[in-house]
DNA sequence: GGGATTACTGTGCACGTTCACAGAAGATTT
DNA sequence: AAATCTTCTGTGAACGTGCACAGTAATCCC
């Protein structure tokens, strides 16, 4: 009926509940006869360790929370979240820590967050897609577990570690692509700009053009399809004359093309379009995006790697850059 | 430095710790006085209440456990996974549960994941995407928390409660429309046979074709688009004659149209394109795609309903089956 | 053969909370 | 005025674990 608890295994294994707790724990000091004994006594009863009861006198959890910081409506449109969700379960689940995860999409969620984290309910956070601005980093401070993003945090890139793709250097790649294709009119959709990937794949885009990177030339989106969309539209309504379109995230460029078909321009004939991510969608559009890789598995996993380090105890770390890749398909 | 305990909160209010756990667990009988004073003691101090102190002794956990039961690698490819994390956060968020996920996609994980419900480190379990002979639906088997499931589990129908589409309605309603519109051979591609999606939306398809739903019109797939693919192709060489095909799930379906594009068919002049789910690549294929839009937010909304039931003591709860809708977009 | 080291084991305490119980003070009924 | 009820409060015990400590036996070193 009960649980089994230490005792139990003790009891069964006829040794104490500390020699369990050491075989539990990995500690050296373990006789053979005692290990076989506890480890028998361990499947024959079922036992498994109560992690309340460890956390409170450990002061760990064994958890580590994912806080989401989107607003409700959008969050998870984007297909990228998936891969951060199963890299951190997999790679969590290797070290026996479970994924707790929370929203922070407006004032209430956020406080939650804050009450969880500060109340020592995780070991760690994972921080995804934080806003410039966010009151929630500060409010998570220093004194709480560690914490890491995925993708820098505007204005705390130096407190809060990060592993990111090198946003420059993939918009720089496409819009070089555009310039060698013979491009002569190249517009840019960015992504919301109090993003990283907001700012820098802009930054990327001008650092190409120079001073033909004109603000009739930029609109701005919100990583939306819908958004994706409409700035399409702005653009063709200020520059009738585009012949290329750098958009900051695979969705937003998913609602370009369909603003382009709309407006009677043929891709990539008429109008190139570049994506950024290769996510799922990128081949799933008509024609498939010509698009930026984003190593996004491999930020996943540096960014757990980076938890880990805190974790272990490890000191301060270096953020992880790495570098992206131009895919060709159809629509450039 | 050290976190606040309600002892402190007790010592600042001036009352006792059972005073103070009164107030946090909603008793009836606390003075007004001491409320304020507590009150104010909790804001002062910042107190959080201890998890793993009030589940020792409550034996319960606060948290429910989300199990993922698809391979690694396909996991979260469809983006219908979103809409569930997203609604079971939030309506567990209001009753102060978190969300726990977990992956069963090997023998490891699922092992983990029966330590970890076993265990009791979960006071419900969220089922996803269960397969028929699932060993982990047994190996929960009863004893252990309430378990719900989004989509009935094949073969634990009344066992483990659920809310789902009904399958079988969405798969008429799209294989009436194609015969309303004069097609005259309709293939499917159908999911995997070891799911109610699978085996279901094939029955309602057979039930609106009678024998003209023969075995050289039918193929399977494992809801990847890249399965899609493949079925499309298998299809167009046994039956090149089709004229319309109804594809169990969107993404399938996406992969359907770039089989179909490859082969030079047109679309829908010569062939017809059904999809299920009316997800987001419906919008962002070419042609977007006529669909059977499922209420996935309402099912989730219902199963986290029916866990909370079950959660809160009620007695056997039903399982809810929702309506779904053709939405006729340009694919057919 | 005496002292130091190594390998291993058992025990008491603390972690922070909830719950059952006992009891006090005031209000209400008999 | 006594008895009962209602409202409110404090206290001790228990939940199951890890850790520090003390202690035992065997081995090793000179």
């Amino acid at each position: 009926m009960k649980r089994p608890t230490i005792h139990d295994v003790a009891a069964a294994a006829g040794v104490s509940r500390g020699t369990v707790s050491r075989l539990l724990n990995g500690d050296k000091y373990v006789s053979p006869a005692a290990r076989v004994a506890i480890e028998r006594a361990i499947s024959e009863t079922g036992y498994v360790v109560n992690r309340a009861a460890r956390s409170l006198v450990t002061q760990r959890t064994g958890s580590v929370v994912m806080v989401l910081s989107e607003p409700h409506e959008k969050l998870f449109e984007d297909p990228n979240y998936s891969t951060l969700i199963r890299v951190a379960i997999r790679m969590l689940a290797e070290r026996d820590l479970s994924l707790v995860m929370m929203m922070a999409g407006d004032e209430g969620d956020r406080e939650r967050v804050v009450r969880y984290v500060r109340g020592g309910h995780a070991d760690g956070v994972l921080l995804v897609s934080t806003h410039a601005g966010d009151p929630l980093v500060e409010a998570l401070g220093s004194g709480g577990p560690p914490a890491v993003s995925v993708g820098a945090v505007i204005g705390h890139e130096n407190v809060i570690p990060y592993a990111a793709a090198d946003e420059r250097m993939g918009a720089r790649q496409m819009t070089e692509y555009f310039v060698r294709q013979g491009r002569r009119r190249i517009a840019m959709i960015t992504g919301p700009m109090d993003t990283p990937g907001g700012i820098q794949r802009l930054e990327g885009f001008a650092e190409v053009l120079g001073r033909k990177a004109t603000q009739r030339l930029i609109a701005h989106g919100d990583w939306t399809q819908a958004s994706g969309e409409r700035a399409m539209r702005e653009l063709l309504e200020r520059s009738p004359d585009l012949d290329a379109v750098f958009v900051a995230s695979d969705l937003m460029a998913a609602g370009a093309l369909a603003a382009l078909r709309a407006a009677g321009r043929r891709v990539p004939d008429d109008v190139a379009v570049g994506g950024f991510d290769d996510s799922a969608v990128a081949v799933s559009t008509h024609p498939p995006l010509t698009t930026i890789r984003q190593p996004l598995a491999k930020m996943a996993q540096e960014t757990m790697r980076l938890l880990f380090a805190l974790l272990d105890g490890a000191g301060p770390v270096e953020p992880v850059v790495l570098p992206t890749e131009l895919v060709v398909r159809e629509s450039a």
